[in-house]
RNA sequence: GCUGAUAUAGCUCAGCUGGCUAGAGCACCUGAUUCGUAAUCAGGAGGUCGCGGGUUCGAGUCCCGCUAUCAGCUCCA
């Protein structure tokens, strides 16, 4: 991904990759280290593990330079870049990064060696006695000897690896700051952590920042407001989304696509309350399990809670009326509204919100039925993904501690996930004991834009609602057997799925999502009349279009429409209204061209037919 | 929820260490202009400076509380 650096400092070696894949630095093998493979400087994965590592250790060298009380914790690399966590008396704001990069530019300049030396733990302890940070990463250390890194003035208790000197430090950035609980224990103090980026050489390092730029550019909160999709409203609530108009024609467009998909792949809609007496989710667990999450109010004295999840509304429909084994599997699905009462500090536009609605569906089947109902799941996921052009990754969870149902049931259903994939050709990971209380699962997660992994749709395996709410079917011996329900989403929310896809796209959504497809740009007023025929036309064919005439000039209109990123500018003028035609600005295809208005309505009509699933 | 930061017109932002009627660009309204592929010109309107307290002769500016947002942590579709 990043340009292979192509200076002298390849020939500096830094480290030594061992045959079990660990990685020593030239301070713990000074000889060189034999049968091993030597680590340029550079930008592979070992090389930068060292290099960020050190420069994480540059930073707490400069931190404590400039806050001498500052005392540390852990520093390691992560997958985008490292960071420190530290405590002082002083207050650190972003505006502090800069002073504190020029404190380690400072400290590059001098090529300081960084020596590491061995000692006893038991001594360690002695020599950190004042430092109850250092005692707490002590505590964590199993083995008997611990490592120290020294340089200059600046000593850190750590294994390494790091670089000889931090004259081969230059190209990092420090990208922002924030709080981070000691230890990640929610309850436990909290302290200031620094984030960093460090590269092998500059070019690099540029690339990141412009991929980080990148990033910020196709933020669906931004593109949200610029496009008019959604919006808050801090006097309505936090993470309460409202959908503008334009929004509302795309979720209406996504809506449609997968109603049909649902409806040719044999589920029936169905619809339950948003509110149910709060008993119900006392049977279900909900109450106990989910209860603090849950918002709940009291009507003539009874007690009620908005549904945060629909499977009760299902399973009370199912229930209605008796079930034989020939009506199964029996799919319900519902664009379920569901309330769920997240924390203040994580809401994040539409990707983490407090009313959302789930693309629910809940298939009530046999136990021998699982394998095939999982599979067509699946499939399904994957006709949608690929749909949108997502990557995606599967993970099965298997069965927690506490879990309900015995092993062997257990057994049948995670056998049966892991089956479908399998036969599906499909990878996924593992996740032991990973799985709900009631069941295995299989989550989906897409990996957005920049990178990032967002849980979006879940397969999961249900014995327990059914228990709890006597569900039943009728088998062919007349015996009266318990069906296994099975929890599934595949975009798990229009909210965040929406959110991903505007990032994915960049706010230029295809065709047939796009909430404006064709922007009509007439050159005079008099050429009006003739783009009002053609947005007509298009709206017969379920085509949503607009109509720029204002008293603009026509550069401007042009523009306006550009900046809405719809699919297609379309400008009509005498010529067009002459020969019935139309001068197309095509932007995915980056090109003009002119065609008659009835080839370019075909054109539109194949497009829209690109969005079936 | 926690740590830190931020909140000025519909949007993006000025407003120095508290000092007379709070500024700009875009958007909006009116008029002129009717144009062949990314910003026509002129005029106008718009803000109890997030909300509520406090300090002060005087608060957009300082302090406290609340609300919301941002960066993370912890949690999740």
């Amino acid at each position: 991904m990043y340009s292979q650096q192509r200076i002298r400092v390849s020939e500096t070696i830094i480290g030594y990759k061992k045959s079990d894949g660990e990685i020593v630095d030239t301070q713990s093998a000074p000889q060189g280290c034999e049968g091993c493979e030597p680590i340029p400087l550079g930008n592979s994965p070992e090389a930068l593990e060292i290099l960020r590592h050190s420069t994480a250790h540059l930073m707490a060298q400069a931190i404590r330079e400039l806050y001498p009380d500052a005392q540390f914790f852990v520093g390691p690399v992560v997958d985008e870049g490292f960071y420190y966590d530290f405590r002082t008396s002083e207050k650190i704001g972003e505006e502090d990064l800069k002073k504190i990069e020029k404190k380690m530019k400072e400290l590059i300049k001098k090529k300081i060696p960084i020596e590491k030396y061995t000692i006893e733990k038991s001594e360690a302890v002695e020599k950190f006695r004042n430092d109850d940070l250092k005692q707490a990463v002590l505590r964590n250390i199993p083995s008997e000897e611990v490592s120290i890194y020294r340089q200059g003035d600046f000593e850190d208790l750590c294994r390494g690896p790091h670089v000889p000197n931090t004259g081969l430090l230059h190209n990092f950035k420090l990208t922002r700051v924030a709080g981070a609980y000691l230890g990640g224990d929610e309850n436990a103090e909290m302290l200031t952590r620094v984030y960093g980026i460090a590269f092998a050489d500059k070019e690099s390092l540029k690339e990141h920042l412009k991929m980080l730029e990148e990033a910020k550019r196709r933020d669906h909160r931004k593109l949200g407001a610029e496009l008019e999709l959604f919006m808050f409203d801090e006097e309505a609530g936090a993470g309460l989304p409202f959908w503008m108009p334009k929004g509302a024609r795309l979720r209406s467009k996504l809506e449609q696509i997968l109603w049909c998909s649902h409806r040719q792949r044999g589920y029936e809609p169905v619809r339950g309350p948003e509110i149910l007496k709060a008993d119900m989710w006392r049977t279900s667990g909900h109450y106990a399990c989910y209860g603090e999450n849950m918002y709940l109010t009291e009507i003539d004295g009874q007690e009620y809670g908005l549904k945060p999840m629909n499977c009760i509304g299902h399973i009370l429909i199912y229930k209605h009326s008796g079930k034989s084994y020939r009506d199964l599997p029996l799919k319900y699905f519902e664009y379920g509204v569901v309330h769920r009462h997240e924390k203040s500090g994580v809401l994040h536009g539409l990707l983490r919100v407090r009313e959302f609605t789930q693309d629910d569906a809940h298939i009530f089947c046999t136990p021998e039925q699982i394998k095939p109902v999982v599979l067509e799941v699946v499939e399904f996921v994957d006709a949608v993904m690929k749909k949108f052009g997502f990557e995606y990754s599967m993970e099965i969870s298997t069965k927690p501690e506490k879990a309900i149902g015995d092993d062997a049931v257990w057994e049948t259903a995670t056998q049966a996930l892991k089956e479908a994939l399998d036969e599906n050709g499909l990878e996924y990971g593992i996740d032991e004991g990973g799985g709900a209380f009631y069941g295995p699962k299989i989550d989906v997660k897409i990996t957005d834009a920049i990178g990032r992994k967002w849980q979006c749709g879940t397969v999961q395996v249900d014995f327990n609602l059914p228990e709890r709410f006597d569900v039943e079917y009728v088998d062919e011996d007349n015996s009266r057997k318990r069906p296994v329900m099975i929890h599934r989403a595949i975009l798990g929310s229009f909210e965040r799925f929406i959110a991903i896809l505007t990032e994915h796209y960049a706010g230029e959504f295809p065709f047939f999502l796009a909430p404006t497809q064709v922007i009509f740009v007439p050159i005079a007023s008099e050429h009006s009349a003739y783009a009002r025929e053609l947005s007509e036309r298009m709206l017969d064919g379920g085509i949503d279009s607009e109509i720029y005439d204002r008293n603009d000039s026509l550069n401007k209109r042009i523009r306006q429409a550009e900046k809405q990123k719809v699919p297609y500018v379309v400008i009509v003028g005498d010529e067009e209204v002459k020969s019935q035609s139309v001068a197309v600005r095509d932007r995915r295809k980056k090109e003009q061209y002119n065609l008659s208005a009835d080839d370019f309505m075909l054109q539109l009509k194949k497009q829209l037919e690109e969005g079936k699933i």
